[in-house]
RNA sequence: GGCCCAGUGGCUCAGCUGGUUAGAGCGCCGCCCUGUCACGGCGGAGGUCGAGAGUUCGAAUCUCUUCUGGGUCGCCA
């Protein structure tokens, strides 16, 4: 039986009671996390987002009518008591924020029964994500969840509060846009006024951005809901936020203080974190040389090391293949993992096919200095010493091989570095070590359409002393794009745009797109561009991910309210769902349903 | 679309190479208990082992198919 909360006040909530409260009469109101019927004494844990504080009803001190309802109790009522802060009778809870005080009740309503949860509402749950998905409202009840989710509201205050002194203006972009099929594919919404036609839903607020620029808002930022209709992952959801930004008048070295400056107040007001600034930039080059990655992360080292200088005369045909192809042969060093078993080294070398490797050459570099190795026999003493010192190897270590293509070496090799800090356990939540990448590539070539399509965006400016590549050797151009990383996760990306017109030209022809094709796209920001547009740059952030690694878990879910699983459903609402024969007759759409094939 | 992992009472799991009544902890229900807070004591309920097919005298266990969830490659300007 639910009762009236009538009449009442909440006066604080659970755990903002405090010790000096002591004496004082409250009315508190939360749910009933566990109770302890001792017989004549009941404890009951109440509790709300703050934590939890103890009840005690004692036959005496409360009705008789409202002690025999406090031992019908369960987890997860609702109920409002009121009575009086006391030092605890008996021993004090070090565990608890309140561990020292209970409210003595005088008086209880239950506000509203709850059946038995589908599974413990506690920290640290260990139940499956679909269970925990199914019911969600309850998931959110658990602690950590309620952290991570006052931690992203506080995260995105603060946000607010440093680019408003910063002379930001935060201004709202359309969801309804227009579909760009460039890039990630959209999210279509039809219209009923306009048959036949569809709304894109916005992959980012990228051109609306540039067009604030271009009407003189001159610092813009958004917290901005983006969509993109393609495969999740443990740090990718269909529907996602940035803390998106675009300035005026400003280069590469502008947007990156000022967003330095972001990161260390950030991070120093919300985890004490101190930043060190500047933070450490290394080009796209440098960083795919150094850690196969674009994203690479610097908690650890572990480096790429190119040996195909001096493997190029080997009598490895594996090694001499690849670097005859154009390709590249490059290692690691896995220190210390020299006695690794042959068992665990089949792993790797499956797991660098699994990044499309053909194979994985290693050495083992015994204690004693014996070397095991998958290719020793194709090679010379001398041959083998040389790529062993030009490793640093030393006893004990463990160094694994690619020869390949470049990109597939970069991709086989930092896939494997990760992997090997994994296992070591060399990667520390607490650490947080910030870079930029700079100087992307403009363009990358795209065996599926066959044509150079834009690595970052069409508008990305190139760097200055590029452009005359721009119709010799398109795939050197370098743009003014930088990534901000941490620990290996791609946080925020931007670059500087073009503001040129001849030069946004120059660039759709590179990309293959026809004058007609790109004024078809974008006319309006070209257009727009034609009536006096500043030079302008931005970056965006994408907040889930940050918010992730601030509260220190693996899976961008345990930071959105009600996310979607790998399917991009939602197993709460069971979204998408089909809709009714008049919703589709009014957007004059019909289903063509997949073919399925033919049961035997 | 590919590959890998998981699915056994409400939750988390055990169940080895097939063997007859499928276990445990927690939770749940009932009774008892005036200082508990991982409360305690006594008693109890609850499972067609994700689904389907096959192999077998016999399947939670082996095979195939399928569903669900997770991870990942492709994809994600």
């Amino acid at each position: 039986m639910a009762e009236s909360m009538k009449g009442l006040h909440r006066s604080c909530r659970c755990a903002e009671v405090t010790t000096d409260m002591t004496g004082r009469e409250l009315t508190l109101m939360g749910w009933v996390q566990k109770a302890r019927d001792k017989g004549g004494i009941v404890f009951v844990d109440l509790r709300d987002r703050t934590g939890i504080m103890q009840l005690i009803f004692e036959n005496g001190s409360v009705s008789q009518e409202d002690f025999e309802k406090a031992g019908k109790l369960r987890s997860e009522f609702v109920i409002a008591v009121t009575g009086v802060v006391e030092k605890r009778g008996g021993a004090v809870n070090p565990n608890l924020a309140t561990g020292e005080i209970e409210l003595r009740v005088h008086s209880l309503r239950i506000l509203s029964e709850a059946d038995v949860p589908p599974f413990p509402v506690e920290e640290n749950s260990k139940t499956k994500d679909e269970i925990r998905l199914k019911h969600r409202y309850l998931d959110l009840r658990r602690p950590d969840l309620q952290r991570n989710l006052m931690l992203r509201s506080r995260i995105a205050m603060l946000t607010r509060e440093f680019f408003a002194k910063e002379g930001f203006l935060e201004i709202e972009t359309p969801m309804l846009g227009k579909s760009t099929p460039e890039g990630a594919r959209d999210y279509l919404v039809p219209s009923r006024v306009h048959p036949g036609c569809f709304y894109g839903l916005p992959q980012s607020p990228q051109l609306y951005k540039q067009l604030l620029m271009c009407s003189g808002y001159d610092r813009y930022i958004q917290i901005a809901r983006c969509f993109r209709d393609e495969d999740l992952r443990a740090d990718r959801q269909p529907e996602f936020t940035q803390i998106d930004m675009e300035l005026s008048f400003v280069d590469v070295d502008d947007v990156i203080d000022v967003n330095e400056r972001y990161l260390a107040f950030l991070f120093k007001e919300v985890l004490g974190v101190e930043v060190s600034l500047p933070i450490q930039r290394i080009t796209w080059q440098e960083a795919m040389d150094r850690f196969g990655s674009d994203k690479p992360d610097m908690r650890f080292g572990m480096e790429l090391c190119d040996v195909s200088e001096v493997v190029k005369n080997c009598g490895f045909g594996v090694f001499t293949g690849a670097l005859e192809n154009g390709g590249s042969v490059r290692g690691i060093n896995v220190k210390g993992q020299g006695a690794m078993p042959r068992k665990k080294i089949d792993k790797l070398v499956e797991f660098a096919k699994g990044y499309g490797a053909k194979g994985l050459a290693y050495i083992a570099i015994g204690e004693d200095g014996t070397v095991k190795s998958s290719f020793a026999k194709f090679m010379t003493e001398e041959e083998m010493q040389a790529l062993i010192s030009a490793m640093q190897g030393e006893n004990g270590d463990l160094l694994l091989f690619a020869a390949d293509k470049k990109k597939l070496v970069y991709d086989v090799l930092g896939a494997l570095r990760l992997e090997m800090a994994k296992q070591l356990d060399l990667l520390d939540k607490d650490e947080y070590r910030f870079v930029w990448v700079t100087e992307f590539p403009l363009l990358e070539w795209s065996e599926e359409e066959n044509r150079y399509t834009a690595m970052h965006h069409p508008f990305t400016m190139l760097m200055e002393e590029d452009i005359d590549l721009l119709d010799t050797d398109p795939g050197k151009v370098r743009a003014k794009a930088y990534d901000i990383v941490l620990n290996g996760n791609e946080i925020g990306g931007g670059s500087v745009r073009i503001h040129q017109d001849d030069i946004q030209e120059r660039m759709f022809e590179a990309l293959g797109f026809t004058k007609e094709a790109a004024h078809e796209q974008f006319g309006f920001l070209l257009d727009a561009f034609r009536y006096g547009v500043p030079p302008h740059a931005g970056l965006a952030y994408g907040l889930d991910r940050l918010v992730m690694l601030m509260a220190k878990v693996d899976s961008i879910r345990d930071v959105i309210a009600f996310p979607k699983v790998k399917d991009a459903s939602c197993l709460m609402t069971k979204s998408p769902s089909r809709v009714d024969d008049a919703q589709l007759a009014e957007l004059c759409l019909s289903i063509k349903e997949p073919e399925k094939p033919v049961e035997e």
